[in-house]
DNA sequence: AATCATCCCTGAACGC
DNA sequence: TGCGTTCAGGGATGAT
């Protein structure tokens, strides 16, 4: 399930594979009924690739005068060959002009591509009313602490986007167990806020010094795995010891998300 | 307006 | 062995 970490090594493994090149054929390889996640490819034909970037779980590429909007979804993968990829569910390949293709495979096709006008973002409202980047400087901690003063269930509101973007299910459990909180906690202090906001940083920060999480599906650019899973705390750990006290991690359902926690780190008052 | 459940998808794992 | 069921979850959508 790609994230921040999981975008942002695949973002920054493709930069110098597509930045200059000119995107001389688009070519979508599904059926008609699953065409609407693939919308104005031929738009991108033509026109040369200035920039590779990241909003949240999203990679955005700036073409000329167009923008290249790719979402991974669950199963994403995408990568930059000279030859065919050896994938069984590619659906979309860009050729380039120095003969390489830009391809994505999507096993679920959970994922999309869009081609807009810069910053046309109407199709896709989560991306449109993004939060900021939690590791940049736009993050900024009173205006997260003062939010979650008067939030009902943190798993869900720091899943939303619109707080904070690029956590998904994994991160979100690995930095409440981090900061101490349950994820159905809510009405933050400020020294709680702060734990969050300080551990979301550090989690996500880790994540991308380790290539990303592969718990299943995900590869980077070159089609590797992460390296993070090695590292987790608390996430498809049911059962296992907490890596701070040795309890047993438990596995619960919050906001429709197989969660994970330590009971005695991660307390529910009340 | 914000929150919540449902749906989209495929394949692996599981139960009988 | 084989078949049917359940589960995984990001984001759009419709309902509340």
């Amino acid at each position: 399930m790609p994230e921040l970490p999981e975008v942002e090594t695949i973002r920054t493994d493709l930069e110098p594979l597509l930045v200059g090149r000119k995107v001389v054929a688009a070519e979508v390889c599904v059926e008609e009924a699953y065409r609407g996640r693939y919308v104005n490819l031929e738009e991108a034909v033509g026109r040369r690739i200035h920039a590779l970037r990241r909003r949240g779980k999203y990679l955005l590429a700036d073409l000329d005068d167009r923008e290249l909007i790719l979402h991974l979804g669950m199963t994403g993968q995408v990568g930059v060959k000279l030859l065919e990829p050896a994938l069984r569910h590619v659906r979309v390949r860009f050729r380039l002009d120095d003969g390489a293709v830009f391809f994505f495979a999507d096993q679920r096709r959970f994922g999309k591509i869009h081609v807009v006008a810069p910053g046309e973002y109407a199709a896709m409202p989560t991306l449109a009313a993004m939060g900021p980047e939690p590791l940049s400087s736009d993050f900024v901690l009173a205006r997260f602490s003062m939010a979650l003063t008067r939030v009902n269930s943190l798993k869900s509101v720091l899943l939303g986007q619109k707080l904070v973007s690029g956590l998904g299910n994994i991160y979100v459990d690995e930095a409440l167990h981090l900061a101490r909180l349950h994820p159905e906690r809510g009405h933050l202090n400020r020294v709680e806020a702060e734990r969050l906001y300080v551990a979301i940083r550090e989690v996500l920060a880790e994540a991308v010094r380790n290539r990303g999480t592969t718990f299943k599906d995900y590869r980077d650019g070159m089609g590797n795995y992460g390296r993070n899973q090695d590292f987790l705390s608390v996430y498809d750990r049911e059962g296992e010891p907490c890596r701070t006290c040795r309890t047993p991690i438990v596995k619960l359902r919050v906001a429709q998300r197989g969660t994970y926690l330590c009971p005695n780190c991660q307390p529910l008052p009340r």
